[in-house]
DNA sequence: GTCTATACAGTGATAGAC
DNA sequence: GTCTATCACTGTATAGAC
């Protein structure tokens, strides 16, 4: 099994790569479809459309970041009870690795942003309905920590969290990176700027 | 004059509208142009492709946002010398206001999600240079409220705040509009809400 | 300059043979 | 499951009319 490659994952692995590359739009599946060296009509016929292809490459990502951060999650409340820092590295470390992974990063950020653009209520719902669970651990978690919180104070502010977090994932901000700090180290600037900004404004 | 409009414009209006009901990729330029009936060709002749004209688009929006984000910075600066959460206010809330907007606001939020989700380094490069200026006005502004912060640690903050703010204005998170809420009073409560959140941050 | 008719190469999708 | 052939449609380019 571990040696071959069936043609569904043999698109998957190229269609990740090329959409991480040259985004959606740059992509055509004839592209994909040449790199992993099957027939153009296996697309349609293994994924139904370009659109299901997509959301396939991403999901495969977001599972598991997600898991990675309901472990870290689960760690930080038994390691260290009650202190709030370490439930939001555990919510924010992991995204930022995911983004900089060079196999398939790019293509992560990309389809949270598309989401944005267009007003993709399918994918919007898809989301919800499967990570759900996941914020809502984490609003739990919080909850405990800043016990003065009304819950609707503390959903708004795990949505700012979210866009300040979507936002430093895409490398989109004033910030750049210097030449001479690594893309880790970098990351680790980040995570460490973004925790602490976020911890004064939930504790606000 | 008033009474009379250009094709160019004719092209820009109709463009404005289908661009924020169904997106650019959704839009086909053949519906512009059958909309604003005029040719085919005529987009090309006055915007040179597709993507110039949705860059047309956004330009008109956003130079109006960041006059008034000026202006309501000089204001509350004027006003309220020191505090800093009129001057997030001027930040904050034109640019919610436009994401509501009815006719094109849409379309805004949407060419800002589009420079995340392609590598758009031309989009990026134009924001920068031609709206660099306004973030540095802020940055200047609030730095006279946080004394003790480094211009670094205020840029990454100012970084979070757009991210938070982005997010928010694309309506993206958990919060949903409630059913009994109109959109300005809801639009009011999310500037409240993350003014006080960012508020925090700064200063922490 | 402004605009039009037309053509072109490339796209995602699909029907039907094997 | 996989292929070929074909479809309607896309953004773009150009030659030429006014």
């Amino acid at each position: 099994m571990a040696a071959h490659f069936s043609t569904k994952d043999r698109i998957l692995g190229a269609a990740e790569e090329l959409f991480a590359q040259y985004g959606f739009a740059g992509t055509s599946l004839r592209q994909v479809t040449s790199r992993a060296d099957v027939n153009i009509a296996a697309v349609n016929y293994h994924f139904g459309s370009k659109e299901n292809l997509v959301n396939e490459v991403f999901r495969r990502r977001m599972d598991e970041m997600s898991e990675r951060r309901l472990a870290l999650l689960r760690e930080a409340v038994a390691r260290q009870p009650g202190e709030l820092e370490p439930i939001l590295a555990a919510f924010v470390e992991p995204a930022l690795a995911l983004a900089q992974d060079r196999h398939g990063g790019g293509a992560f950020i990309r389809v949270i942003a598309r989401a944005y653009a267009e007003k993709n209520d399918g994918l919007r719902k898809f989301l919800s309905d499967r990570y759900g669970h996941v914020l809502r651990e984490f609003a739990k978690a919080i909850a405990v920590c800043v016990p003065g919180l009304s819950k609707e104070e503390l959903y708004w502010r795990l949505d700012f969290l979210a866009g300040a977090l979507t936002y430093a994932m895409a490398d989109f901000g004033l910030i750049k990176r210097p030449a001479g700090v690594s893309e880790a180290a970098h990351r680790q600037r980040a995570a460490q700027e973004l925790i602490r900004f976020a911890a004064a404004g939930f504790k606000s």
